[in-house]
DNA sequence: CAAATAGTGTCTCTAAGACAATATCAC
DNA sequence: GTGATATTGTCTTAGAGACACTATTTG
């Protein structure tokens, strides 16, 4: 693990500290706050081609998210987002990142922070403030799970139907079916929350942190940038575009969604062969100067 | 204080807890893992006429924000942003918004959560690790400030230029002066972050607090709907797009602006006289059914 | 009347969306 | 050839930006 983005301690070492404010410290009582424990939670999404009956129809794909049935209580055999506590010497980011890594044994490109939820009694352990991450992972070999941290971890398939404000959310599993119904709203001080009225088979509020990390995701992908991710180095347009399809669950025109990525991306010279029908050409993404 | 927005506790109600997890819960020691100080600070925003010399030329704005000068060490006679330690029975959002009300005895209209502040070493106390809040604030008569906290609460102005990713912060309130250099960068986990170059007078890592709160805001002030919240009920459309201007930093034509935000406004049948030109036509906010 | 803002109309350019048409491969 | 995706081109429409022009008030 690398040191942090920047160090204060550079400018600390600037600053002139007086004698003064070196006792201070010295006897600074950190114990006499209130301190709660703090976790972080990750929703790490991927996505995986349906197989199709047609041979030379392309696949369809589905969202997926990583899961993980908890072995101790509370909440014992629910499904939860992967996480864990903060350590003493990480950062909320280092955490989370190291979290994954340790549940999936893939290194993500990129972990965003989506928000954070403290709710006096969201957890029955008592005070534990959640910092709440989503992470796209590319599941190249469908490979990864099964970290060494829970008994039993499994890539969930997302149905979501948004109406309205309310979000119906399915997670699905061979045979195993998590339900939650959100409702999405401001609170009194105008900060969108999701606010969970039925929730089946998931921990804690995770449900809710579920519902905020798909609308982050929905968000995001509109700026293409972040597709790559979901992706291996090399990719055709179709690919990238049932990328973006399936995060927003709806149908794009091929002609106008390949104008749109032309800025993103630059063609190599190598073809995907053998699917019959015309080959498509191989693409990678464009490093953009800004 | 209201009750936070969603109650987890119903969810638990339902769910049935075997007397395993019970007696489980009752043993549970919170103090096995490692538990840090956690605080807010809030980025509170007003905008605010300059006089100016000729009578019936539209006065300029300024984007302030408020700064209090610390009383105790660490960082003692530095500036911070206003804030302080979660409580045991409050939510990060209520903290926050206890923190504003106590500082400048009103109440926003919304805040914003936009980031967790969390690198080792950021505060010489030990751990502690700061969300960072947006508030915008109306200040109606300019008649804020001084709230119970602390030593003295300013509203400093802020001249800030942004040259490919580095901002060079000015904060300035009669003869004080702060200054910050910072540089926009992607962290190892892709995550946006504002590195401390120079920091003068601004305590611990405020500086980047500071650098994501503008960030934060000139993004969102695209939105329109929150440019509501700097005026009060009844405005004029040339007020409304003083303040966007103001915080882009950016003059804008007021026959294109006046289309943009005709969706988002109401007229009223008052005008605003004496000003030596056309009398302006008073506008409400539409409540948009959405 | 001069100076300043209030407010309207219109032209251009760009980007998004819809859709038609052609290209190429594997069975 | 058939059926599928690959790729290009074009038309329409909506919105942003630039700018010209008229309206109204007060010293």
């Amino acid at each position: 693990m690398k040191n942090s983005t920047y160090s204060i301690r550079d400018l600390y070492e600037k600053r002139i500290v007086s004698d003064e404010e070196k006792s201070f410290l010295a006897e600074y009582d950190i114990n006499q706050y209130f301190r709660p424990s703090v976790s972080t939670d990750i929703a790490a999404f991927t996505i995986k081609n349906k197989n199709e009956e047609n041979y030379r129809k392309e696949e369809k794909a589905s969202l997926l998210i990583l899961m993980v049935k908890r072995g101790t209580h509370p909440f014992k055999d629910y499904w939860a987002l992967p996480g864990g506590f903060l350590r003493e010497d990480e950062s909320i980011e280092e955490c989370a990142y190291r979290e994954i890594v340790e549940e999936t044994n893939i290194k993500p490109i990129s972990i965003k922070h989506i928000g954070v939820f403290s709710e006096v009694g969201r957890d029955p352990r008592g005070r534990i403030i959640s910092n709440a991450f989503t992470s796209i992972i590319y599941d190249g070999e469908g490979e990864i799970i099964s970290g060494d941290d829970a008994d039993d971890a499994r890539w969930f398939e997302i149905i979501l139907e948004v109406r309205d404000d309310v979000y119906y959310l399915s997670l699905k599993n061979g045979d195993i079916l998590l339900e939650a119904l959100l409702k999405e709203s401001k609170n009194e001080f105008g900060i969108k929350r999701f606010e969970i009225i039925e929730s089946e088979g998931i921990a804690f509020d995770h449900a809710a942190i579920i519902g905020s990390a798909l609308s982050s995701l929905r968000k995001d992908v509109l700026d293409l940038e972040m597709l790559f991710d979901f992706l291996p180095e090399k990719f055709t347009l179709l690919s990238l575009q049932r990328v973006q399809e399936t995060i927003l669950d709806k149908e794009l025109l091929t002609a106008n969604f390949r104008r749109k990525v032309m800025p993103y991306v630059e063609e190599t010279d190598e073809y995907v062969t053998g699917a019959g029908h015309r080959p498509a050409k191989l693409f990678v993404r464009k490093e953009l100067s800004e």
